[in-house]
DNA sequence: TTAATATTTAGATAACTATCTAAATAAAAA
DNA sequence: TTTTTATTTAGATAGTTATCTAAATATTAA
């Protein structure tokens, strides 16, 4: 759980989450949409995968990264209903 | 936007939204369910406090922190829903 | 009014993290 | 094979933050 809301807690990351949803990508496309260096990126995305927010998959010399919002919802859904009365 | 994930990033302030679940509380009975002093539990108070995730009202000498589960839940689904394809 | 209680604020420090550059790894292209 | 492309890993640094102690503020009790 802390995993997982420590990935959230950043900016970029989340940016990552929401391009993610159309499709997968590849860590260079992804990296089109950011002023950061690739380093810095696969460090998020790395913090994402470790928070099993993203999947990866590699495909010859391309990773592609895919958004796991079946688990987003579910560990934000749990989240919410422990904290009603 | 920001605010509300980095307030959520910490173990001992999701520790507090959970006590806050049940009733309002002063921060010195808060303050039981920790081991950290209580100038470090009136950090994450006002962290809370910026994020709208707490309110607070100050009745004598006592302040009575109540979880705002209402803002929670409109975020956490707006966050989510705008994750859909 | 003085003392005690509840909480916050200020300032310091140690730990953590986002970013960078440089180097390593792996696959594809020449 | 050599070079180029894609991505990650290693190591360094600057900025952020969780915690502490000490002091300040505010309210209630003696």
């Amino acid at each position: 759980m802390n995993e997982i809301f420590l990935a959230l807690s950043d900016p970029n990351r989340r940016k990552i989450l929401q391009i993610l949803k159309k499709r997968d990508m590849s860590a260079g496309e992804i990296l089109k949409y950011f002023d950061i260096r690739g380093s810095s990126l696969s460090h998020h995305l790395d913090v994402l995968k470790k928070a099993e927010l993203v999947t990866s998959q590699k495909k010859g010399k391309y990773i592609f990264y895919s958004l796991n919002a079946s688990f987003l919802e579910r560990v934000l859904t749990k989240f919410f209903n422990n904290l009603k009365k």
